[in-house]
DNA sequence: TGGGCCAATAACATCTATGTTATGATCCAT
DNA sequence: ATGGATCATAACATAGATGTTATTGGCCCA
């Protein structure tokens, strides 16, 4: 189980870190998984819900929460969206080019 | 090679999206693919590249790069990755709550 | 006109996340 | 020890994104 003071700090996953060489495309894959993971389990421990009352709020079934939490998955944009919606978790995805220099062709 | 003529596209209408980077929660899947298919069709008309030329570069069919550009997908985390890593394109992902009245409303 | 390049799309297979139900395991209170 | 609540996980079905091949139509140019 994840510890609580872990999850007081925003949690960020920056692609283009992972994407620049030896980080393999696993390392991104469960990095937002576990992002996610912690964001839902921090907002149900913080208000004392089990798994059961969260799926209600979100909508889910109880074993969808432990899935999520799990982070053994990639989450879906449509999940992230579910996630916004019924807990107030803000996912900022910002798409942008490196037009400054030092691209590696493939 | 590619004309700077493909810009009479379905695709152009969609243009003045492109100025706003972030995208909301709320409208996460159809913006995010808007937002990813200009980014792609930007890429590739800068370069004056094919999409068959893109699609080798992304290990990609060219197909696969025509359903990118149009859009109506919900890309997948494994496919921003995959872009992020041929194209130099950059994704932030940042995870945040909301923690006092702020809400991410519909 | 004919051939080559290009983009869009159809059709199908495959993969993965998710929906759903059922069940097992652990802990705690009585 | 029993019962209830909680969490984890198995098993199966569904949905959607992607891989892949083939085809169609448009445009340019010799």
């Amino acid at each position: 189980m994840a510890k609580l003071s872990e999850l007081r700090t925003a949690s960020q996953v920056r692609a283009e870190d992972l994407a620049n060489d030896e980080v393999r495309a696993e390392s991104i894959r469960t990095a937002l998984a576990h992002a996610v993971a912690l964001r839902v389990l921090a907002y149900r421990v913080e208000r004392d819900l089990s798994q059961t009352d969260l799926a209600r709020q979100l909508g889910m079934q109880q074993p969808a929460v432990a899935r999520l939490e799990a982070g053994d998955h990639e989450p879906t944009f449509s999940t992230l969206e579910k996630l916004a919606r019924g807990l107030g978790i803000e996912f900022h995805i910002d798409i942008t080019p490196v037009t400054s220099g030092l691209r590696s062709t493939a």
